[in-house]
DNA sequence: AATTATACTTACCAAAAAGAGAGTATGCGC
DNA sequence: GCGCATACTCTCTTTTTGGTAAGTATAATT
């Protein structure tokens, strides 16, 4: 596999205006170490959360919770953690009884916010027109 | 959740503008078949896939296989179905033996990672401060 | 006549991910 | 002293996912 190298020039160019990058990288095991990161980073409660923090500013982990329809305190949790981790939120502890932590975007959790919202928005302006091509498939023949 | 309202709106017209989009939906039912439909495609083999296609235009099945490391043909010919389901890739049969089938993008496929790119790149770009954040959390206490 | 090639499908099995629910610590109000 | 609230952690079970291997069809090749 090849990176970003499969995509246009133009497509790249725009891509690193947006986000003010250098040039692109070829190397192979910088492309799978992106593709693992791609994987880690675009799962569903990790965007989910992406986007309470980046419409809240600041939230306590129940907050989330609530925020987030269906989300398991486990999984709330797990995936807070690998987000720490990542350096896309903070984590501020008071030792205060009931507990109280709060999370907040960090600056590279706001840079990926911004990155997924082309895929957002290509998602938006395209899902009737993904749900009419699947309606279609589903029953032809 | 709020779907793409929870980002700036500086944001949001810059990928509006970017993909030619109207205004943005805040309909929680679209909110979450827009996450449903990032949560499939955002997956690991469908963008291997895209990323191919997308380089050489047109691939056979095993093609594209030999070209994705490590993918099974279950895995392969699963993705490629879903793809086609969604409206991302079409598929041509030629009716010879022994057996020989195409799989090219649409013009929705391409869109895709057109829209991807800006992950691609926050990825690439960032990959180091990821890592030495992950470094720094492992190491830490 | 056996082998190869291609693009699958199906069945089976192992591993990984995720949900459910209980347990923990502790200061506060009643 | 009892229960409540919070932010977890731990264990158990279920679900989902993915890999492996075998089967299918047939024309050309050896």
């Amino acid at each position: 596999m090849a990176g970003i190298s499969s995509f246009t020039r133009e497509q790249i160019a725009e891509a690193e205006h947006h986000l003010d990058t250098p040039s692109p990288e070829t190397d192979p095991k910088v492309d799978r170490l992106v593709n693992e990161l791609i994987g880690r980073v675009a799962d569903k409660w990790t965007m989910l959360i992406l986007e309470e923090l980046n419409e809240k500013g600041v939230m306590r982990f129940s907050e989330i919770g609530r925020a987030i329809e269906g989300i398991s305190q486990k999984m709330l949790t797990q995936t807070l953690r690998l987000m720490e981790r990542d350096g896309l939120v903070t984590r501020t502890v008071y030792p205060v009884v009931p507990p109280k932590v709060e999370y907040r975007l960090t600056a590279l959790g706001e840079s990926l916010g911004a990155a997924f919202c082309g895929v957002w928005v290509w998602a938006e302006r395209y899902l009737e027109e993904i749900e009419a091509s699947r309606e279609a498939f589903d029953t032809r023949d």
